[in-house]
RNA sequence: GCCCCUGUGGCGGAAUUGGUAGACGCGACAGACUCAAAAUCUGUUGUCCUUAGGGCGUGCCUGUUCGAGUCAGGCCAGGGGCACCA
């Protein structure tokens, strides 16, 4: 008998779709429509099982939602600007262009041959001067808006390289190439205006009833809304006050000092002649920017020897120290310290023999405070006129007696920062704007647009590629015609990933979006990606669709109606004897069965499992799988064998029995097709009893598989289909009409419910079955209510919460009947013995307790 | 350090959302077919008590409940994010 060959089937069935166009779609008003999107790939060079789990699930979507009726956009496309193209120009010498859209060549045969339902004619990519010059019309939009402006901010500067460093590329402190100690340099940089959105960008997560619990909380915490006042101290012997921000207002008596942020405007001032300051301002902007390197360093201060006055308690004078907690950024970059009921600021009283005096008390306990600050409720103490008051109370009342003395007033302030978008880098979307002595910074025109990279670059020196190409930068300020330059900053490419779901709408458009196409295909009513994106790149798209909702651009505000968080794909990692990641494939035992690098044969390391990722090479090539098993068994194996939102480690044998089940389910349907009644014969009126048993699990697993693709739990979809498989399996045939007309039923219903993950098997079947139409112009089948329903059921009986034993009842049979059949059954004799009833509650169709 | 998540057999996981823990798959073991291997098929497979029948069992500890994998509190372990990796 011959086996199925995937191959070929697989080429097949993919050439027939294409020449049909079978998943081009245009916007279409008279059809219900359904936006799936996955999120898009980084064109590394090779797709990894992150992408084939990501992709298979999108897929799944889109082809289920086809077979509903909807007309479904299913796009694709590259984020392709960003830092490894510029690596691998410094490293081996390729043009970043080239590197890039080698790798996107590799990888879209590599998409093609998994056979994912896209409109590959909508394809796009952000290095493309036909994507970043719309994105620098949209740049120049929201900078008529205001949404854009210029501000000193702080990056990782390499001082041996000469370059600025992403966070990434400082390890330990340490500039990744140079080995340089980085320190933090202050550039001018562009930035959007995210933080005026703070509010709405919170307020609305409460719509998005779509999108996973722990992402809106994620999102909510990040943007970080906090209640808090604003209150001014008086400095002894200067004019101007300091003013800090406190969520903790209660606990203002037991302040013990003010902490100012090194980059204070006050710090500032003081650091011109005070060497002490000036060198502990030196030493914080040798912490690296990320708010992880700050909060992990010990807590250290320095006195600045100036006072500020107690607003309450007269005669009590703080000291103000400097301090490396503070950050500038947040409030108003000063604070004032409460030992008692902050850690950090706890640390710091120790560190430097500061007062710490309790003014909150736990109910029933005591106020004393050891190594660990108290930041729990209570009643206030040793606070004066707000003693006995809870914390909440104590917060209003302070702020309304500050703000009689107008000292201070209540303060809602964000945590969320503004987005700076500068990057000093080649390989990214030009910012279309122009430096001119004379009339300041202005706006490329339109009509200059795109912006294009020059060509001709080298990465032979070090610092961004743009800024010393001899002639890019020389243009003519296009405001009064003089002598200008052109901004060499590129754009962060989280720009690049923040708008393409609508580009997507109207890929060839002479400007950014098409009202109308983006009117109906927005928003994006299925959004699959990495957790890893939680915050950062769904709230910037998320800032973005209300920046074009600003311009006109469209009409939405929230740009993912729909989001899944899939989990990632971990693996090992090994280093070798150097210490440099090595990929999986590089990797083996040798005859001493030990981890060895294949090349060199030199022993390697096993790090952690951890997230695929490519600076740290531990990703799997699925291409070696495909080959092997054909695409359906890959996309059958990444779906089957974990939650889609857990992460899931890779292992090959798994592959194994998806491939087996690919099989199964081929040589079943070849065997038994001769004892099925042909194609779209009547039903008949009689059914045997096995053929009866089979439609009602037929039609029980499309009820349930319909579900389980519903709420996206593919792996319980599966199980189902492997238990009906099994059902199908063990159906003996009396050869009667019905017996025939039931089995066909089976099969057609096993291949259609199997074709949404493994569409190119499902075609050849449904063609094997006698069918003349595809697979992918056909409904999804119907369950039939009356076949899904049984008529008895089985309950469980507990004696004292523990099974006794199980009984069977007719549905929703009286409590009273089964409570008598229930103590009928010996078993439950036996264990309530001696024992008096107590209790008995029946829950309907589900278990029985007898309670003694 | 801060925020979020996860923890169930040898393994991936299921559990109608507080109601029979271990569905389904992988692996393993035994058998059938075969000259043999592969493939396939059948059966067994949480653990302990030699069996009948029971005891124990969802990271650990406490609690709520007739009943807890599921809820609450406290721990432990692993993972993700922390604003210039994408």
């Amino acid at each position: 008998m011959s086996r199925y060959n995937a191959k070929t089937v697989e080429a097949k069935w993919q050439a027939v779709w294409a020449e049909q166009r079978s998943f081009e779609v245009e916007a279409n008003l008279t059809l219900p429509k359904y936006y799936v999107l996955e999120m898009f790939p980084y064109p590394s060079g090779r797709i990894h099982i992150g992408h084939v789990r990501n992709y298979t699930m999108g897929d799944v979507v889109a082809r289920y939602k086809k077979a509903q009726g909807f007309n479904v956009l299913h796009p694709m496309g590259w984020d392709a600007f960003g830092l490894p193209a510029e690596n691998a120009a410094r490293d081996k010498g390729v043009h970043p262009a080239d590197w890039t859209y080698a790798n996107i060549a590799h990888m879209r045969d590599e998409l093609k041959a998994m056979g994912l339902s896209l409109d590959w004619s909508k394809e796009i990519a952000t290095c493309h001067p036909g994507y970043y010059g719309h994105q620098q019309k949209l740049f120049l939009d929201f900078f008529e808006k205001g949404l854009v402006y210029r501000k000193e901010s702080w990056v990782n500067w390499d001082p041996v390289d000469m370059t600025v460093l992403a966070n990434e590329q400082v390890i330990d402190g340490k500039g990744w190439r140079s080995g340089a100690v980085v320190e933090k340099r202050k550039l001018d940089q562009w930035m959007f205006r995210i933080s005026d959105y703070s509010e709405d960008l919170l307020d609305s997560l409460e719509k998005l009833d779509r999108w996973p619990d722990r992402v809106r909380l994620m999102q909510q915490n990040w943007i970080g809304r906090s209640q808090g006042a604003r209150i001014s101290f008086e400095i002894i012997g200067e004019d101007k006050p300091l003013e800090i921000y406190t969520t903790r207002p209660d606990t203002l008596f037991g302040a013990s000092f003010m902490a100012v942020s090194a980059d204070h405007p006050l710090t500032q001032r003081l650091a011109k002649d005070n060497p002490a300051i000036k060198d502990f301002v030196a030493e914080c902007h040798r912490m690296g920017t990320s708010e992880e390197a700050i909060e992990k360093a010990e807590k250290k201060g320095v006195d600045t020897g100036l006072e500020v006055a107690h607003p309450f308690i007269p005669g009590k004078t703080l000291p103000v120290y400097v301090a490396n907690f503070v950050l500038m950024d947040y409030g108003t970059g000063a604070i004032f310290g409460c030992p008692a009921h902050d850690q950090r600021d706890l640390d710091f009283a120790r560190k430097y023999g500061l007062e710490v005096t309790p003014v909150v008390a736990p109910d029933n306990a005591d106020p004393e405070i050891g190594d660990t600050a108290y930041t729990g409720p209570g009643k206030i103490i040793n606070s004066d006129f707000l003693n006995g008051m809870e914390v909440e109370a104590a917060k209003a009342e302070i702020i309304r007696r500050l703000e009689e003395m107008g000292k201070g007033t209540a303060k809602i302030n964000y945590r969320l920062r503004d987005w700076g978008l500068s990057r000093q880098r080649y390989w990214g979307c030009p910012i279309p704007m122009i430096h001119c002595v004379k009339c300041g910074t202005m706006p490329e025109r339109e009509e200059n647009l795109p912006v294009k990279l020059p060509d001709d670059v080298t990465f032979d020196k070090p610092g961004n590629p743009l800024d010393h190409h001899p002639t890019w930068k020389h243009v003519k300020c296009p405001g009064c015609g003089g002598d200008a330059t052109r901004e060499t900053d590129t754009m962060d490419t989280f720009v690049d990933s923040s708008w393409y779901f609508a580009r997507f709408c109207s890929p060839r458009a002479d400007q950014p979006v098409e009202r109308e196409k983006v009117d109906y295909w927005l928003p994006v009513d299925q959004y699959i990606g990495g957790i890893e994106h939680a915050i950062l790149h769904l709230l910037y798209s998320r800032f973005y669709s209300r920046a074009m909702k600003v311009t006109g651009w469209s009409d939405i505000d929230e740009p993912f109606a729909g989001l899944f968080t899939q989990g990632m794909v971990t693996h090992e990692t090994y280093r070798s004897e150097k210490g440099e990641w090595l990929l999986p494939e590089e990797v083996g035992h040798n005859d001493a069965g030990d981890l060895v690098e294949l090349i060199s044969g030199k022993p390697v390391t096993i790090g952690g499992i951890e997230k695929m990722s490519k600076s740290k090479k531990n990703v799997v090539d699925p291409g070696a799988i495909i080959d092997k098993f054909g695409a359906d068994a890959a996309r059958w194996y990444v779906l089957s064998d974990s939650p889609p939102d857990r992460d899931m480690e890779w292992t090959d044998a798994g592959a194994t029995g998806a491939w087996r089940f690919v099989q199964r389910l081929h040589r079943f349907i070849l065997e038994h097709i001769e004892a099925a009644c042909p194609v779209h014969a009547p039903e008949p009126e009689e059914f045997p009893e096995a053929a009866k048993n089979l439609r009602k699990s037929a039609h029980k697993t499309v009820a349930k598989v319909t579900e389980n693709i519903e709420n996206l739990h593919f792996n319980n979809a599966i199980a189902r289909i492997y238990e009906f498989m099994n059902a199908l399996g063990d159906f003996k045939s009396d050869g009667t009409e019905g017996a025939k007309w039931a089995l066909r039923e089976g099969m057609e219903i096993i291949v259609n419910l199997v074709a949404p993950m493994m569409p190119h098997l499902a075609e050849e079947l449904w063609q094997m079955l006698g069918h003349d139409t595809i697979l992918v112009e056909t409904r999804w089948p119907q369950a039939i209510k009356a076949l899904t329903v049984e008529d008895k059921v089985t309950m469980a009986v507990q004696v004292k919460g523990k099974l006794r034993a199980t009984i069977e009842v007719a549905l929703d049979e009286q409590a009273k009947i089964v409570e008598e059949i229930a103590l009928a059954q010996k078993s439950v004799q036996n264990a309530i013995g001696e024992n008096t009833i107590r209790k008995i509650i029946v829950v309907p169709n589900r278990i029985v307790n007898v309670v003694i």
